[in-house]
DNA sequence: TTTATAAAGATAGTATTACTATCTCATAGA
DNA sequence: TCTATGAGATAGTAATACTATCTTTATAAA
């Protein structure tokens, strides 16, 4: 038995779906390596055309601009992650063990463990901290939200809001605490890598991150 | 008695300081108009010269590039918060108070209350919510630490650091717990106003992102 | 009053970016 | 064999991100 994960996207993100193709699936795979090389700002078409010997053009059928390319890959990591703390939470049923679960597939870095081919989930965990937020930080932010495109970090942040509902079904805030769950599990990261004044950890300590973010958590719901 | 505010900033950021000519203020007013119309991507030098009626040549003079204007911006947005904090804070003894009044300086809309004649804090603040971190979510970021240009921002998390452990001298995290408030104060009113899915706010209700945070940090210290 | 000199306007030019268009070629299926 | 599809090759354009140079203007020191 064979299995591969397959994740459904937005059409509305492509205009040729890269999973049906090898041109396509070359192109997730090297923009994320692209995009983790020099940053998003830097990162063009043509540079990604290069890396895979192919031309600009062919990458301008699947993807309308790098904004829209940022989306899908934004998108598809959060589905993934989704999938990744539904497995992960199967058979658990205490909502705190789920809760904990969570902040650590949050914020610790991924173990390879389920196959999705031509992905390299670590280094995508790592452009998601770093050029995540920056899909959703624009002036378009209120269009493609209408066109569903952060649906599914808008599901992640729901379901976990639903176990922290779980824990304490009167905590006031569980959509709140759950984005800044989810945005501090990458922030405090970062910051810890880049500029450790802003946090109270050593380089590289994820541990720490998971240690600080449960911390938060549990006194706020409890 | 004439007072005005003055903040002093980190001369590698800029080529001639904007603060010392006409076009130079010009320069810092109206680019932040410019980045709060069209967001900081859809930013350019040439857009903000016809929106001041000079040159593009003209504002390379004074800065290097958009990204260093950004930089510039921001630096002087935390330069002026921590300004506030202490104005605010002054005469204040219990640590509670402080840290309170700090929250809601943070997220809650400015009332213009110390002259710092061109710059409109209003606009600033919100450009600050929507484009801030793009200051420092960039590859260079370590080299632009070095340089100190995110002083002003690490000098206030130090210092809202200070306050939470005045509060609680035995907390581990005053740091992460000062940047997660700082960054949130940002993103939940983002968030509230553009992907409210991920809030537990309705429209422009930053009171009630206020309580969120107070209830968040004050159950981390105790 | 002359003379520096600094700020800023005017103009031009270049490499790169962000695309669009078109034409060809290979191949796989019907 | 026909035909649709994917993709390589090439060309072109408007905008962006600068750099350079020359002139004008305002001010202030000599």
């Amino acid at each position: 038995m064979e299995l591969q994960l397959q994740i459904k996207m937005n059409k509305k993100l492509f205009l040729r779906d890269p999973e049906q193709t090898e041109l396509g699936k070359k192109i997730i795979q090297h923009s994320i390596e692209v995009i983790n090389k020099n940053g998003f700002e830097a990162f063009t078409f043509k540079k990604l055309a290069e890396d895979i010997n192919s031309t600009e053009a062919g990458i301008y059928r699947y993807f309308e601009n790098k904004h829209k390319l940022l989306m899908y890959i934004t998108a598809w990591y959060w589905s993934w992650l989704e999938y990744r703390i539904m497995i992960h939470t199967l058979n658990v049923n205490d909502p705190e063990v789920k809760l904990k679960k969570v902040i650590q597939l949050l914020a610790a870095t991924v173990e390879d463990d389920i196959d999705t081919s031509h992905i390299n989930e670590n280094i995508l965990h790592q452009i998601i901290i770093a050029e995540g937020t920056k899909a959703y930080l624009t002036k378009h932010v209120s269009e493609d939200n209408k066109d569903q495109f952060f649906k599914p970090y808008k599901d992640l942040c729901a379901k976990v809001g639903q176990i922290i509902l779980e824990c304490n079904p009167k905590y006031k805030y569980p959509k709140s605490l759950s984005s800044t769950i989810i945005e501090m599990a990458h922030f405090q990261n970062f910051f810890m890598n880049n500029l450790p004044a802003l946090t109270d950890f050593g380089k590289e300590d994820e541990s720490k991150v998971v240690a600080f973010l449960e911390e938060l958590v549990f006194s706020a719901i409890s």
